[in-house]
DNA sequence: TGTACATCAGTGAACGCGCGTTCACTGATGTAC
DNA sequence: TGTACATCAGTGAACGCGCGTTCACTGATGTAC
C-alpha cells in the first residue's frame, strides 16, 4: 500500500478532474505518452503502466479513455500525422517556384522525422500487423499529406518543370527517396559519415535533376558523355506489392 | 510432466548429437530461428522458447551455443549480411556497363529486402539501442556490401558516366533511395497503388539520370524549360547526424 | 439552509501470460585399464 | 573381454519480471427537494 497522495514511483498524485471534465485526463494521457515516447525513444518502454505513472493515475484509468493500448498509440500518431501535413504545407508555401517548393517539402519531411523519430517510426517503419484497420495500407495514401504531394508534383508538371507521364509514380518515387534518408537517420543516427545536410541536399538535387530528364520516354536523356541508356529490362517476377 | 520423447507442443524430440558434434545443434538453432523469423514475420515471435521448441530441444540448450538472445538474432543477420553482399556482387557482374551495373545492383538490393523482409528489418530498420557493439553505426559502413557500392560508383565516375565530386555522398544517396523503396515495401506491403516493378525502375531511372546531371556545380543542370536552379540555401540548424 | 441521493472520475487488487535466464542435475557415449 | 570412469550434450524446474486487462469498489462533487 502506497502512502496517500503518492504513486508507486513516489510522484505526486494528480488531482481528480471536476465533474464534467473527465475528458481532461484524455489529453493528459496523450501528452504524457508522447513525452515518454520521445524521452525513452522506445515504443516498447511506453507501457500502459508507465503512462499511468507519468500522468499520476492508476492503469485502469487509461481504459476510461482508450479502448486498448493500440488505440492509445495511434491516437498519438493521429496528431502527428496531422502535424506532418501542416509542416509540409507550410514549408511548401515558402516558394512560388514549383521545383523549389518541392525541395522545401522534401526538406520539411526529413526534418519532421528528425523532430519526431519515434512517431515517424510508428507511422512509417512498423509492420501492418500491429496497425489498426483505418491505418492500413491504401488508406494512408488518401491522407492529405500524400495527396498534397501528388498535387504539388502535378503543379510542377503543368509548369513544365518536370516531365512525368504519371504524377502518382513520381510522387511515390519522391516519397521513397526522402523516406530512405529519413528512416536511416531515424534507425541509425550515427550511421552517416558524411554531413547530413549535404546528403539531404544531394538527394534532392539528384531527384529534381533526374525528374527533369527522365520519367518520360528516355529521349534526350543521356547528358554528358555516358553509356547508352540502359534498355528497359523485362520485369523480374517476384513477390512484389502492387498490381 | 510431458510424455517421454515428446515436447510440450507434442513435436518429436530431437535426437541427441553424438559426442564430438555438439556444434550441430548450433546450426539447427540458427536454421530454426531463421525459419520462424520468416514464417511469423515477427521478430517478437521468435523467442528463445519458440526456437527451442522448433528445434526439439529445451530452452537452456540454446545457451550452450549463444550467450543470449541478442547474440542469436545477430548471428542470423550475420549470415544474411554476407549473403546480401554476395547477391549484390553477383547482380552487378551482370553487365560491363558501369551504369547498368549500378542499376542491377539497385534492383538486387530491393529484391533482397523482399526475399528476407524480417532480416532486412533487423539489419536496417531497428534502433541502435538493441544493436550489439560490433553492429553499431559506422562499423556498418566498413562492410563489404557498402564499400563495394562505393567502388562501383567510383568506376562509373571514372568512366564519365556520372558526375560526382564525392563518391561517398553519391553512394549514400543511392543507398538511401533504394532503402526508401525497400523499407516501405517491407513495412507496408500493401501500400503502393502503383506497380511495384515500375516504381523500382522509375526510382532507378531518376537516380541514374539525376546523377549524370547534377552532383557537381549545378552548371547545365536545368533541362527542359524550368525555373532557374534553386540557390543553395543555408543549412538549417538541427539535430542532424554526421559532422 | 440542510440533507438525501445520483453521478462518475478514478482506485486497488488481482488475473494469467510469456518472457529471458540460471542452476543443479542426468544419462548416453566413448575411453582407459 | 569386461568394467570403472570421465566427458559433455542436453534436461527439468524454477526464478523474477513487467506486461495488458478486468472487476468490484470508493468517495468527492454536484443536484433535487
Amino acid at each position: 500500500m502506497t502512502e496517500a497522495g503518492k504513486l508507486a514511483n513516489g510522484a505526486r498524485r494528480r488531482r481528480r478532474a471536476p465533474r464534467g471534465q473527465g475528458e481532461k485526463l484524455r489529453e493528459e494521457i496523450l501528452a504524457a505518452a508522447e513525452r515518454l515516447l520521445l524521452e525513452t525513444g522506445d515504443q516498447g518502454a511506453v507501457s500502459i503502466r508507465a503512462v499511468a505513472d507519468a500522468v499520476g493515475v492508476t492503469p485502469p484509468s487509461i481504459y476510461l479513455h482508450f479502448a486498448d493500448k493500440t488505440a492509445l498509440m495511434f491516437a498519438i500518431c493521429e496528431r502527428h500525422f496531422a502535424r506532418l501535413d501542416l509542416d509540409l504545407e507550410k514549408a511548401a508555401a515558402g516558394s512560388e517556384d514549383p521545383l523549389e517548393s518541392l525541395r522545401l517539402r522534401g526538406r520539411a519531411y526529413v526534418q519532421f522525422g528528425l523532430d519526431h523519430p519515434e512517431e515517424y517510426r510508428i507511422l512509417f517503419m512498423t509492420t501492418p500487423a500491429s496497425t489498426p484497420e483505418e491505418w492500413k495500407d491504401e488508406r494512408m495514401m488518401q491522407r492529405p499529406a500524400f495527396s498534397h504531394l501528388v498535387e504539388a508534383v502535378q503543379t510542377a508538371v503543368d509548369a513544365g518543370a518536370i516531365r512525368a507521364e504519371n504524377p502518382m509514380l513520381v510522387s511515390f518515387g519522391l516519397w521513397a527517396a526522402m523516406h530512405g534518408l529519413t528512416s536511416l537517420f531515424v534507425a541509425k543516427p550515427g550511421l552517416f559519415l558524411v554531413n547530413g545536410e549535404a546528403l539531404i541536399d544531394h538527394v534532392l538535387d539528384v531527384q529534381i535533376a533526374g525528374l527533369g530528364v527522365t520519367s518520360g520516354p528516355p529521349a534526350g536523356a543521356a547528358p554528358h558523355r555516358s553509356a547508352p541508356a540502359a534498355p528497359r529490362r523485362p520485369a523480374r517476377r517476384t513477390a512484389l506489392p502492387g498490381r
